[in-house]
DNA sequence: CATAAACCCTATAATACTTATCGAAATTAT
DNA sequence: ATAATTTCGATAAGTATTATAGGGTTTATG
């Protein structure tokens, strides 16, 4: 019952990098390093993430990673499936009646909780987070200045 | 991303354990046998309960489990949390802030999810899913009557 | 009191999954 | 040509889950 690694370093990343969306990709050692993140997992992720449709990659100098959805369009659920595959928290939720059992009334309670999960997290996308973000490092800047 | 097979078994296990809740305790090994889970397993599983005070065990002869806590009183999220620990999608929601950045609004989708699982998880209960299964079984043998 | 039926406990094996690293190859702007 | 990048596959390292083993303790019963 946890989300992984992978996810919560991705959404970090992506909102990291939809903060800096411009017209250049931006490299991954430049996430890698800002949100301290291994570098090469990162790109695995991003990998992930460039297959699954939400980055665009652009090798070479100059290159890095873009966004190919609008970060408004990408809901932490798009990425925790990404990356995690089907935010299920139990199996026979997935497809297939529980195959132990003919009758069982557990299953509904997994299929409730999975379809609570997916509500909350394709609420949030990282345009609203990178947003938040914003927002937040102003306000701890203001408190120095205040 | 998954309830853990524990948890699943386990809540499995205490629906059978329901449905025969009488003046005898319930030994292990039946239960084990009916619901097709490792008898060595599930006693980890419900030795975990009884610490929880969820079960009563009874030893020797005539012995095995009985609740303590009424079925109805004990909720799915009860059991999991007894074998997996707390429900937490993310450790950072757990209790400190995110460990890595001073500002993360991604802490709060975390948050919300967990939430939104705690209070699916905690509305079934034993209780209700032992009444439905007995339902279920009973519109099954219907079936074939009709 | 002897016995068998049960739980109790600790250790550990087996398995799977997650996280992380390595290194070489392909691409591309300059 | 070169250096900055992504790409890819393999695999190591770490951790968690699932399962098994074996001996110990309690207790109803005859």
């Amino acid at each position: 019952m946890n989300i992984s690694a992978k996810s919560k370093y991705a959404v970090r990343a992506l909102v990291e990098l939809a903060q800096r969306n411009g017209d250049q990709p931006v490299p991954i050692a430049d996430i890698s390093s800002r949100k301290e993140i291994p570098l090469q997992f990162l790109e695995q992720l991003f990998s992930s993430l460039r297959k699954a449709g939400i980055l665009n990659s652009h090798r070479g100098v100059r290159g890095g990673f873009s966004f190919k959805m609008m970060p408004e369009d990408v809901s932490v659920l798009d990425v925790v499936e990404a990356l995690d595959g089907t935010v299920a928290p139990a199996s026979c939720t997935i497809g297939a009646p529980c195959d132990k059992q003919e009758t069982c009334s557990v299953q509904d309670v997994w299929v409730d909780a999975k379809s609570s999960l997916e509500a909350v997290l394709s609420e949030a996308t990282i345009g609203d987070l990178a947003q938040k973000e914003s927002l937040m490092k102003n306000s701890t800047k203001e408190m120095y200045y205040i």
